[in-house]
DNA sequence: TTGTAGGCGTTATCAT
DNA sequence: ATGATAACGCCTACAA
């Protein structure tokens, strides 16, 4: 097994120096042309590629973007880092991913590791349980640090950096006034506890458009389910909610779920219950997953463009890494931090009427 | 913004060496009480911590693991990618992760970029283009390199590297065999063109399951679709398919489909026809994933259990990484690779009788 | 045209 | 008990 051949070694074996070498494959000018075939011939034979690590040593960057999420089996943060992926691939970034499970614990963990050199800047989207603590330190030091962070879809307002959200509120009044629009007179949603930010953004959406529309957003419509329900994976504990919510309001005739799971369940509660999607009950859903669009029948959902939100942290995280390159030094200069908004779309399948 | 701080730059401030100040943080005995507990404090004030990149420079081992595999947005790779990353980081290990997007070259290219010393070796399944062109060259080179491959799920037998699999053939007759115990007589499965092993293997396993019980399989029983209409996202075409098959055999009481996507799209395809499941037509499928739990009704499944399949290939890497560490230069010495098999479990849920 | 030396941050070995 | 030096692999300013 032949090693990984290094600048040395070509210089040993072709009796030149070093630096000789190093200019030779960067086709420098001072190296004759001579020698500066031979020294490539050989380098191609033996297949010699510089070492990454020696570069990131020496140019005191790694050329990679360090990922945080919460999990990685979940189709919108899976879609999130294909779109990171790409564009840094595109721009001559590698990618490292780490998982927080939602643990702040591991979060703060995950980021030590990363952050002394092996990477130059952080893509991530805050754990549940950092949400709740409210502890946010391990970004503030990261970012003081100089390591630039973007927040994407679980954001903190606080935080000096980058973001890429979607605008929750007008994704959840654009299903509310869908439903509207196809007739619907009472419409439930089914949301998280509002400590998860995104849910209770979707259900002040739910609010707003209501009230937009001159209808009055009564509470017993309003189902906040736990989200351990969800992640602890008690599937009949939620359907036994869900049926609750249909039995007490027996004149429901729209639904709206802040996620797919809710949208599925709620169907297949309302299908027992013998309601008929979307005759009798329409449904949308935020999030466009796979369970949208192969559930019987098919979601209409609001999209928030999973892709498309890593592709613009990753742009915006790789400009700024770049910017940087310029003025390295030049201390404190009122840094100016975006927030873009990817705009949602609705997408219309068979849960609704057109 | 303080940077962060090196053994250097505590060295001047303490006015002591370098040398020292690494020792003092070691808590080696060579350095006196007094010195140690003044470099510790001041460490520990300006938060130091040792750069990775210089150490995996030094000690030419990254502590990192390269995955490769063909997309990121889908189940059982997002489930083997959890595994991996937890004993990974159990183990002291960060991820790195490639998206070979199925193409060959972007499998290449990947591989290359984080062979060059980014990371100590690979868990990775092969592209679908590099199946077909079965062109392994890359694969041969880094394992030439010194560099250790553990392949999974996708594999190729004539590579010397460990592997981690599911037995595709024993898995489907798991399948078969719970469809004729619950009274099927006329199997159909819907599967892929030959070329994707394991579509390949687990119509194998339909096939023998048949005959193990003296049953006839049938070649107007065996759809091989296309499997580009799934990436591309065709589903009608798809749908026409099996429509077609149904019409074909009205006979017809089970279907094995090789994914959840096939398996979904069956349902809904028997449903329009009026077929009542499971009453007049069963269903298993294989591969457990979202579509599985929460289609209606939900489906029998073989479950292929992905993070056993990464925890289980993340260890045979680390182990081979850290056992090589003993014996660096001994030159070939009679390799010997494993071939882990995991074994799948049939999940009953609603698709099947009891 | 080629080579030397220094440095990126660390650690290990060998002085002092 | 402390420090100087070399080495990991690469690049580059400067010297020859």
């Amino acid at each position: 097994m032949k090693r990984k051949v290094t600048l040395k070694q070509i210089a040993k074996e072709l009796d030149v120096s070093i630096s000789t070498v190093s200019k030779a494959l960067r086709n420098s000018i001072e190296i004759s042309e001579d020698t500066r075939q031979k020294v490539q011939a050989f380098a191609k034979l033996y297949n010699y590629r510089p070492n990454n690590i020696a570069l990131s040593l020496k140019n005191r960057k790694t050329k990679t973007i360090g990922i945080i999420i919460p999990e990685i089996v979940h189709h919108f943060f899976s879609k999130v880092i294909t779109g990171i992926e790409l564009v840094a691939n595109k721009r001559g970034y590698n990618v490292i991913v780490g998982l927080s499970n939602e643990s702040f614990d591991k979060e703060v963990i995950n980021m030590q590791m990363l952050a002394n050199g092996s990477i130059d800047g952080f893509i991530l989207s805050i754990a549940k349980e950092t949400l709740q603590h409210q502890d946010y330190h391990h970004f503030i030091e990261t970012i003081n640090q100089g390591m630039p962070i973007v927040m994407f879809d679980r954001v903190v307002n606080e935080i000096p950096c980058d973001k890429v959200i979607v605008d929750d509120v007008k994704g959840a009044k654009l299903a509310i006034e869908k439903l509207i629009s196809c007739g619907c007179e009472n419409i439930a949603i089914i949301t998280t506890k509002d400590y998860v930010s995104v849910g209770k953004l979707r259900t002040q959406g739910y609010i707003e458009a209501l009230e937009d529309n001159k209808m009055h957003p009564k509470s017993s419509l309003i189902l906040k389910v736990d989200d351990k329900l969800l992640s602890e994976n008690q599937l009949e504990a939620l359907e036994k909610e869900i049926e609750e919510l249909f039995k007490l309001n027996k004149n429901i005739d729209g639904v709206f779920a802040v996620n797919e799971l809710y949208a599925v369940t709620a169907m297949k509660v309302a299908r027992k219950l013998g309601l008929k999607i979307p005759e009798s009950l329409q449904v949308v859903s935020f999030t466009d997953g796979v369970l949208s669009k192969h559930s019987t029948p098919s979601l209409t959902t609001v999209s928030q463009h999973g892709q498309s939100i890593g592709e613009k942290a990753a742009d915006l995280l790789i400009n700024r890494l770049e910017m940087d390159e310029g003025e390295e030094g030049e201390e404190e200069e009122e840094e100016i931090y975006e927030t873009v908004i990817i705009e949602t779309e609705l997408i219309e399948r068979e849960s609704t009427k057109k």
